[in-house]
DNA sequence: AATAACGTGGAAACCGCTTGCAAAATGTGA
DNA sequence: TCACATTTTGCAAGCGGTTTCCACGTTATT
């Protein structure tokens, strides 16, 4: 029963040698002798020395530690991305602070301001937007950050992503070439840059380059969910539609459902493709057909960007743009 | 342009006072005069002063911090707990370190540490089992830790869950009712004792009580995974069972949709129902009944507990069990 | 008017570890 | 064996706060 805990004081003590020696050797400076080393790791070992991090961060002015910032967890989307930031963060030995944002928008300042005293080393931002004011908190903070999943559209700061336009305009064009002369486009918020402005971008070029005009009736703005999606269809079939591009998978899988229980047959009446490629895709039936952002791999490729931020090496791209794919399953032909 | 990083000094300095009354104020202690107070937030507010977390842990032995260990974030279960962990973590004001088990299995030890060196207040375990091993290194810590949704079979350690037994006997008593003679229990590892233990009691009390011999024919382990759930169908057709409870959606989902491909009408000819009714239910067609976990509530509860045990406040019961419904969607009859 | 009791605020000792600098120990070559 | 280079080690000053102990000026009490 350890009555105190253990401090590298005591190590020190019963190693015989200064504690300087033993933050060497915990800090694997090569500057200590074979022997001390071995010594010292023994006792380290015997004793059960646990190093606190706390001290270490105080006196390091690193805590090996970084925020993450999204909307919510119980999103698959989010989830997907925060599991390839957790795993590349464990094995750079960092820990995640994971912060969600809650419905009171104002306090994101707030929430910012939280994680950088707690001397975080770098921040992974996946919520909708970053305002003016909290780029100029983390600006004189010089705290790195990265956007993982969302956008920054005067590409200051650092972002990983897939290239949304370029995706929409892939599957919109596939419907077109598959005979369809309107074709929806159900999305969440327009406000939010990532659907109104780069996927209905996409959207238009296919459109364009088939010479269809767009129409502001076949765009259809809904909540992400799948009440919102079943809610939605008779709108988006009495638009003429024959075809949709849903941003999301919970609105699409919604949508879907509503299709097939009114009787209209999915893909042969009606094709539908979705967004995200989370796993709610291969749960609907027939299942859905998606543009397939590497989710984990971005939350990945973010993360190790922000180790190399930290790291203060040099970065040859601050927008990097991973590839999607389009994965047909049974909701399009 | 802060130049550097402004610290408890240079407030004081600012406000002409010593830095322990600032330390008071900014932690509330009530011997300042209103007058004092009022100048120094002012001084606070004007050179953005942000009290480094780090410093305050160490000195203060406290890092308004707490650790949570899960096997997996994009599982909707334990996705849907964290969620309820971290509203109410930020409700007292908790920061929340987020980490995976890997699929590593030894190194939970390692993890264990590892959050104990970055002094968390207290932690939150979602993993199947707390080996001994760990729960040595914890009592000899004394930080507090709860489980949610996961179970202690000694009840040594404080737990947050639902009546697994009482759940499951209810829902397969209420397949019995519906004439079903042959159940299949459809689980994941029954190595884990919520499914192995808890659930198959519940499992097997229905059946005896409609005095049905259990069979471990009708018993099928399987991967939480649509596809297993998938593949799983025919042998579950085979064993003759009309009727399946199973301890997972995806699981759940990959059944149900190989059952309606194979014409096999749910719920008329088969009737199933699920467990953790998460969105998934909702996404498939027809929708999944299900034993309704308040998934969020337990996190929220657990935190709840937790933030008790850290200001060592007296505990009533260190078991906590919450309430399940069950919620009848179109699976079932 | 002297004394007691508060209400305030300062001084300084930590909290446990990192790190620059200098001293000690060891090794090297002539 | 001695001077000098090279490793190893120890010392001690922080890192930025919290908190205990005290002192001082006020106000209340007798």
């Amino acid at each position: 029963m350890d009555k105190k805990v253990v401090t590298i004081y005591d190590v020190a003590e019963a190693a015989n040698v200064s504690m300087a020696t033993i933050s060497r050797v915990v800090n694997g400076n090569a500057n200590v002798k074979e022997e001390t080393r071995k010594r010292v790791l023994e006792v380290i070992d015997r004793l059960n020395y646990r190093p606190n991090a706390v001290a270490r961060g105080l006196a390091s002015k690193k805590s090996t530690t970084i925020g993450v910032i999204l909307p919510d967890i119980t999103d698959l989307y989010y989830a997907s991305l925060a599991k390839g930031i957790d795993d590349v963060a464990s094995m750079y030995k960092y820990n995640i602070i994971l912060t969600s944002l809650q419905e009171s928008v104002g306090d994101e300042e707030q929430i910012l301001n939280n994680l950088l005293s707690k001397q975080v080393d770098g921040l992974i931002y996946m919520g909708k937007q970053l305002s003016k004011k909290l780029k100029r908190t983390l600006a004189n903070s010089k705290t790195p950050i990265v956007l993982a999943g969302s956008v920054d559209k005067n590409n200051e700061t650092a972002s990983v992503n897939i290239d949304f336009a370029d995706a929409v305009y892939s599957v919109v064009n596939q419907l077109v070439q598959n005979g369809h002369k309107k074709i929806a486009f159900v999305g969440g918020s327009l406000e939010n840059p990532i659907d109104g402005k780069f996927r209905l971008d996409g959207y238009k070029k296919a459109l364009k380059k088939a010479h269809i005009n767009f129409s502001s009736n076949l765009v259809f703005e809904a909540e992400y969910s799948v009440r919102a999606g079943e809610a939605i269809w008779d709108a988006v079939k009495n638009s003429g539609a024959t075809a949709a591009y849903v941003t999301e998978d919970l609105l699409a899988s919604g949508l879907l459902n509503s299709a097939m229980k009114s009787g209209i047959k999915v893909p042969d009446d009606f094709e539908i493709i979705t967004s995200n490629d989370t796993i709610l895709c291969e749960v609907t039936r027939p299942k859905m057909s998606s543009i397939e952002e590497p989710l984990y791999d971005i939350g990945a490729v973010a993360m190790r960007l922000l180790t190399k931020m930290m790291n203060q090496e040099a970065i040859d791209e601050n927008t990097i743009k991973l590839p999607y794919s389009i994965v047909k399953r049974e909701s399009t032909r």
